[in-house]
DNA sequence: AATAAATTTTGAAAGCGCTTTCAAGTCGTG
DNA sequence: CACGACTTGAAAGCGCTTTCAAAATTTATT
């Protein structure tokens, strides 16, 4: 029983992992078609016969063959990878969406491939062009610093799904949150529990998002008639440390104010912080609310009010907008609206 | 002026970006060498006359040359890059410690290949594999759960570093964090300050660090001569929602206490809002210390006194140490010990 | 000094595993 | 029986690494 040619057998690393390094031609071979028409039936590219293609699949099964996506990768075809830039690895924002984009593209046997720009336009730059040299097939811009032009030219070549901005292009899609809303609700809820000096603790003005939040804020002051005071919103650079920094310049201001809207979460907790070294208390002295109604929020001491941005479901968004993007598919999404989660932090001024 | 060949040009890809898919064999045809030598000079593979390593170099830099990483993996040779097993994405602790590895992998040229475990060890298992697939140069598991015989005979064929267990091994390298001795020092400390009924609230047994810690915890009980009381020690899961319910359980328990001890920081919050519900003032009241330390631990109220895990740093280690590996030498690495970090969540018992 | 032998540098060519033309082979139909 | 519509295989890459052997040097030998 000679074997038509020679026969493969697949080399077994000498690890313990029964991973035998199975090949397409193997399966081929196993199936007695051409590596062509494997190829063909893993991808779909083209119409194989019911028996051949029933060959195949049984031969995958019993080979246990998995497809090799760097080989894949270089012979042109995509690599089932997509890039994903964030601006910092470990930050409790991101860290939901970075989850959402995983169990996205798990199912769809997509990798994500996760680099931090660190908010630096430059890196950003390094960090696609690196991507683009693995071969990724397409990139997920969460909140990137690039300005829109540069990212409509990259979208020419690749695939790109971008947060945190409306813009629109060939092979580019972007989800936008409403910011602007989210302020406003926050600064009504406040309104609303009768507070009529509220500071704003503001975030780093290079962010869109930051100065949406800041014209929500303003927006809710004149639809009920308050009186705007610049003196009353401190700058802040969306970390604790600022918070905590932002609460010492109010006080310094001499300004009184019975609430406080910080643009995020945590300059939220920072300025808790900051109060409760001034000896206020949150919130029979001051009333607090923040932005973003991150996971921890839940467990500070009292529990922050804030507004919810569903960052995991922007990444999963993100990730599924990306998924129809690779297969050629116009991405419809429509990412939720901001919604309002009164918690402990903020209570009815007394009469 | 005729070329002696058929002169390559490169495809420009129409995109933005000026990203000239530039080959090795453009950059050996510049040089006027071979691409035998050029590929040898990248990787220092052999000698190379200086005459052809100096031509070579300069090719590549009016090129603009940027090895593609894919055939490099597809060739055999390395892809650079590093799949790294972590238990969750978004883990506020992890999260420093892929930061960490990001850090120190860039600077290299490498690039980190994240995927989430969620403490599973079968998701562990597919994921080690798909990493293999994609042919990464080694793997980077934190605190995993397979178990030390599985992690021995995957070292065998790509090098392994893993963290929080000690283990031995060719190509592989474990970087452990004495728990035993970080739960010694929080409970000492608490004891310290007049403590004489300390409640633990422990992390998931499933965990060897969760075990130790509270070895650490009743040895430091017994050398001063305390008694170990069962009832005071709480079951948890290592997240907020557990440290909450533990209050309850602690309270309905009747005991009496006046300082706690959370295994991790995550649950020392949702403890010290359970205390806050009941009414009950951190430190006033009771003294409580978490372990980890936590970045936002700093700023939660008041200040959490814990133990410093230094997450960041093993990170950076075990990029390192993984560094060391591929490169074929063996690691020498210890990991720091664990410090006291006592801010005011704690104090001195009133006599 | 001349030549043989041992070394070292270099290029040709064969892959790595998969995709994708291109053309040949099969059928069905008018 | 010729021709269009499909299915299938051969073969050429993708960009790089890596034998293998030839070419260029150096060293040894008489």
């Amino acid at each position: 029983m000679a074997s038509k040619k020679n026969m493969l057998v697949g080399t077994k690393p000498s690890n313990g992992s029964n991973h035998m390094a199975v090949t397409l031609e193997m399966v081929a071979q196993r199936a007695g078609v051409s590596p062509s028409t494997v190829s063909r039936i893993l991808n779909g590219t083209a119409v194989v016969s019911d028996v051949k293609k029933q060959a195949v699949d049984e031969a995958i099964a019993t080979l246990g063959y998995v497809p090799n996506p760097v080989a894949r990768g270089l012979a042109g075809g995509r690599t089932l990878s997509i890039g994903v830039i964030t601006q910092a690895i470990d930050s409790p924002f991101y860290g939901a969406s970075l989850r959402g984009i995983e169990d996205e593209l798990d199912p769809a046997g997509y990798s994500p491939l996760f680099v931090s720009a660190h908010w630096n336009a430059d890196l950003e730059v390094r960090h696609i062009d690196m991507l683009r040299s693995r071969r990724v097939d397409g990139i997920i811009v969460l909140t990137g610093r690039l300005n829109d032009q540069a990212l409509k030219a990259y979208a020419k070549s690749l695939p790109f799904v971008v947060t945190g901005r409306a813009i629109k292009g060939p092979g580019l899609f972007a989800l936008n949150f409403d910011n602007f809303k989210g302020g406003l609700l926050a600064t009504r809820h406040l309104i609303a529990l009768g507070h009529q000096h509220i500071a704003f603790i503001a975030g780093d003005p290079e962010h869109p998002d930051a100065t949406e939040r800041l014209q929500g804020y303003q927006a809710a002051l004149k639809e009920a008639g308050l009186v705007f005071d610049p003196a009353l919103v401190i700058p802040g650079q969306y970390h604790e440390e600022s918070g905590l920094l932002a609460i010492d310049a109010l006080l310094a201001t001499g300004k009184r104010f019975t609430a406080i809207f910080a643009a995020n979460d945590q300059m939220a907790v920072g300025a808790a912080l900051g109060l409760h070294r001034h000896g206020l208390r949150v919130p029979h002295d001051v009333s607090l609310i923040g932005f973003d109604d991150l996971p921890a929020s839940l467990y500070s001491v009292p529990p922050l009010s804030s507004i919810h941005h569903p960052a995991y479901e922007i990444g999963r968004q993100a990730a599924s907008a990306m998924l129809q993007l690779v297969s050629g598919k116009k991405p419809n999404l429509v990412v939720s609206e901001p919604v309002l989660v009164a918690r402990e932090s903020s209570r009815r001024l007394p009469a």
